[in-house]
DNA sequence: GTCCAGGGCCGTT
DNA sequence: AACGGCCATGGA
């Protein structure tokens, strides 16, 4: 039997409850907009390939410094990014990619993040794909926790739980992502799909955090009883 | 000490 | 188009 992202959605629905992602502190929500976002785009940059605790103590830092805004990032010297950052790994290019993308928002936008998201989903994300050092995840995740607007977010975990899945499931990023969007869309309105989106991303990312790791721990995933993978290795 | 994390870029096949 | 090496820290 296959399973279909409707149903995977409910089942992890279940478990989870619903997460209204994207992991902050209190402060962050009495922030305006433009910041909000900014703050967003930061760590989705920061959190590449690394463990997301090592990207709270550079945003820590980072706000500390209070360079945690485009103007100051845009003005700091490039070392003391680095050093700020530091705890969140590769941070020489993760140092550029800020200041880049900084100067971009900047000169086209006059810093304005809410101007930014107010065209069409796909002109954001071709601007995003053009940047250095964003790539499908990053600008996915751009446009659906800084922008609020609906796509879905691929990630190494989502592939590696579509893969041990029974699902209709190809390899690549895109082909998963409008297999999952085809789908959830016969299934919810245009207003809630940034909502089922968000947390459809969260829940698969706390799954493969917690238990479909990449030495799994099957014991209690609330996927047991459809994944090829627990059947087979028969734990 | 070894492995791994919410990727992306670049050079080689 | 697909693959491998590289970037780097901190926690398990």
């Amino acid at each position: 039997m296959k399973i279909t992202p409707q149903t995977l959605y409910q089942i992890l629905n279940s478990r989870f409850g619903s997460l209204d992602w994207w992991p902050m502190d209190k402060e962050y929500h009495t922030k305006k907009g433009s910041d909000q976002r900014f703050e967003v785009i930061v760590g989705a940059i920061l959190t590449q390939n690394t463990a997301w605790s090592n990207v709270e103590k550079a945003i820590f830092s980072l706000k500390s410094q209070k360079v945690l805004d485009i103007d100051s990032i845009s003005k700091v010297g490039i070392k003391k990014l680095q050093k700020l950052i530091k705890s969140s790994g590769f941070f020489n290019q993760k140092a550029e990619r800020l200041k880049n993308l900084t100067l971009y928002f900047k000169q086209n936008y006059q810093g304005d993040l809410d101007h930014f998201f107010e065209k069409d989903i796909n002109a954001i994300r071709t601007e995003l794909l053009s940047l250095n050092g964003i790539g499908p995840e990053t600008a996915d995740s751009i446009i659906l926790y800084a922008g609020n607007l609906p796509i879905f977010v691929v990630d190494a975990y989502t592939k590696r739980i579509c893969e041990r899945l029974p699902m209709d499931t190809k390899i690549s990023y895109e082909e998963i992502q409008s297999y999952f969007e085809k789908e959830l869309e016969k299934s919810y309105s245009k207003d809630e799909l940034v909502k089922i989106y968000n947390n459809l991303h969260a829940m698969i990312v706390i799954l493969g955090k917690n238990y479909c790791k990449k030495s799994p721990k099957c014991k209690g995933c609330p996927l047991n009883k459809y994944c090829n993978y627990y059947k087979n290795s028969n734990q």
